[in-house]
Order: C-alpha cells, then sequence, then structure tokens
DNA sequence: TTATAGTTTCAGAAATTACTGAAAATTCAG
DNA sequence: CTGAATTTTCAGTAATTTCTGAAACTATAA
C-alpha cells in the first residue's frame, strides 16, 4: 500500500469499519483513499493506492457509484475514468441517509404494508398483526421525518443539530401556542 | 417452521433483512419470532419456530442481548430462561440509534480524533488531515444531535417527527428572536 | 452428593461472500 | 475500419461467516 502513514492508517480503518456499514473492505478503502485525495484518480491509482486487483476496484467503484457516494469525472485530454467522492459533507451525511433508507427501511415498510392488507386468520394471526402494525406505524412516521430532514437546506439542518435538546423547549412553546399539538 | 402462514412472512422478511442490517439470518429470524410472540419464548420453542440447531439460538440469542433489544425473563416454576423483546416500540428505537452509534460511529470518532493530534508530515498529509476534520466535525454534531433527541421523551420526539419540516419555521423564529444561531 | 434439565462453547462442516486473473466488451484515435 | 487503451464481466478460488452436533459446563431437584 503506497500511501502516507496517515493515509494509510485511514484507509485502514475505513476497511475494517465497512463490514459494520454494510460493504465490503476493498470498497471501504477505495472511499477512504477517494476521499482524502486531492484530486480524483483512477482506477490503476486506485490500484496502486490499495494493492488489489483491478478488477476488485472496478467491481468497488461500481458499487460506490450506486450508492452516490463516488461519482465519475474526465480530465480534458485522457481517457481513463477518474473518479471522486462529494466534497461537501453535508451532501455526503444526506445521501448515505436516503441510501441507508431505501435499503435498509422501505423493504420492511413494504413488506408491513402488504401484511396489514391481509385479514387475520386467527387469534395468534390477529396479535402478530397488531405487533406489525405497531412497528409500521413507528418506522412510517420516522420515515416521513427523514423525508422532511432531507428537505432542509444544510444550513437549517446545522443549526437544528447544534439547537440540540433545546429545540424541545421551542417545542413545548409552539405546542402551547397552538393547543396540544395536532392529535 | 411451525408458524402461521403471516407470522412466517414476517419471520423470513426479517430473515432476509438481517444481512442488511449487520446481523446474520437467524439472529433477524429469532428477533422477528419473539417480536410477534404474544408472551415470552425460550429457547426451544424458537428452535422449533425456526427449524435450527440449538447451539444457532443460543448465540442468536446472545447477541441480541448485546444490543439489547431481546431480554431474558423468568416464569414462576419453570428453570428455563424466556425471552422477549421490550414492547414499546419507541424503546426499541432509541436502543436501536444507541446501539448503532456505538458500534459504526463512535470507532471512527475516535480514530479520528487521534488522527487530527498528529503533525502532517508533508502537503498531501496535510490535506488529508483537514479532510479528516471536515468530517470528524460533522460526524461529531451528528452524534452530539443523536445525543440529544436520546434524552427526549417519546411524547416530544414524536411530536418532533410529527412536526417533520415544519420544525424549520420554528427554528427560523427562533433565531429570529435571538439573533443569528449560537456563532 | 448424584442425576437431570438446561445452557454455552467450540471445532469442524457448510454456506456465503470477496477477490483474482483471464477473457470479453467497449471506446476512441488514427 | 483497425488496433491499442481501458473497463467490465465472470468462472474459479480464497477467505470469511454461519451453522451444527457433541462435549463441557451450570444449576437445581431429589
Amino acid at each position: 500500500m503506497n500511501l502516507s502513514p496517515l493515509a494509510e492508517r485511514f484507509v485502514l480503518h475505513f476497511g475494517e469499519m465497512g463490514s459494520r456499514w454494510g460493504v465490503n473492505r476493498t470498497v471501504g478503502q477505495i472511499y477512504a483513499v477517494l476521499f482524502i485525495a486531492p484530486s480524483p484518480l483512477n482506477a490503476d491509482d486506485i490500484v496502486d493506492a490499495l494493492g488489489v486487483s483491478r478488477s476488485n476496484v472496478s467491481m468497488g467503484l461500481k458499487e460506490l457509484q450506486s450508492w452516490r457516494l463516488v461519482r465519475m469525472v474526465h480530465q480534458a485530454g485522457d481517457r481513463r475514468d477518474y473518479f471522486e467522492t462529494p466534497k461537501d459533507v453535508w451532501e455526503i451525511f444526506r445521501t448515505l441517509a436516503e441510501e441507508k433508507r431505501k435499503r435498509e427501511i422501505e423493504p420492511t415498510l413494504s413488506f408491513l404494508r402488504d401484511a396489514l392488507m391481509d385479514a387475520p386468520g386467527d387469534d395468534a394471526e390477529r396479535h402478530a398483526q397488531e405487533k406489525m402494525r405497531q412497528m409500521h406505524e413507528l418506522i412510517d412516521l420516522a420515515n416521513g421525518w427523514f423525508d422532511d430532514i432531507h428537505e432542509l437546506s444544510p444550513q437549517t439542518l446545522e443549526s437544528l443539530m447544534r439547537m440540540g435538546a433545546k429545540v424541545s423547549r421551542v417545542l413545548e412553546f409552539a405546542n402551547q401556542l397552538r393547543g396540544v399539538g395536532r392529535e
């Protein structure tokens, strides 16, 4: 691995975390190396940096592009494909949240929607379905909230985050103004 | 698999989603079967329901307990261990968020904290470190926000979610009252 | 104690996932 | 077109993860 000591530590860390984040080591490492690179890299640069096969890099880049965490760019007078990560960390944050929702939440949400349409056959099914209904309600709410958050501007989101728990006081105030919520 | 058709569909879905959520199929299925069960189950009940080995169930239960998504309970006059999922979906939501943060975010946050202490060796390292600083800043902010959210009561969190994007209007209002944020 | 019920551990087998190298496909300059 | 440069695909292999059955361990009843 042909990287400065600090860069190498970063890349190795991302490789190790990969499995917890649902990608394999190489994918984590490719992302890391692109994230800290001062300019876009081509696939062979990545092969050199990581010491993995060309085909592995090709597959990893494809996966990262499907997550929209990496995009292809071109350099004038060079046929090769170059790759970079979006530079704005807020953009990355949104993208990641959106993709995670699509892959980890949506399928279950639509499964539950389906399952709730069925007529329960007996008491056990009636109980199971009631639990599913609770789960659906919560996921649906959280999901919609993510949708809303997603539409906020980075600045608004940032102030929201910086407010932190104080938001609850603002909320209480707002609730007082308009009665007790929307129920 | 000895379950009603609806329960079986639910269990199979959780098994399939397991890998996306970072657990194996059996762990996902065990969680599902406990979630919809009307009362706590013992390990052999789970073996019967899922048709996997006793040892696999034992390991899966251990993992789910480490996630605090399943807890052990006892029945009067029965030596066997029984297991149940927390019934309150909001509690489950918090627990999951907290555990995910601990496993998926904290290690990177502390890696970055460390890496930012090093003196950069050259320009490339200086640039890499600057990118890491940006990443650290964002993760730290989001992390602290999750901390704050975590401390809200389920009711407050629920109203916050139901407000959705409207929160930004409240925020703007609050910002007007107190100048432009905290900078 | 000892016997029994219940649970966990763990080495090896089975299944799955990741990775490679070679071949195929694509792109583009000449 | 042709052919060189580049990228992608894919079958086979390597590595990793999951699962099992047997043995070890623990707790309790008699």
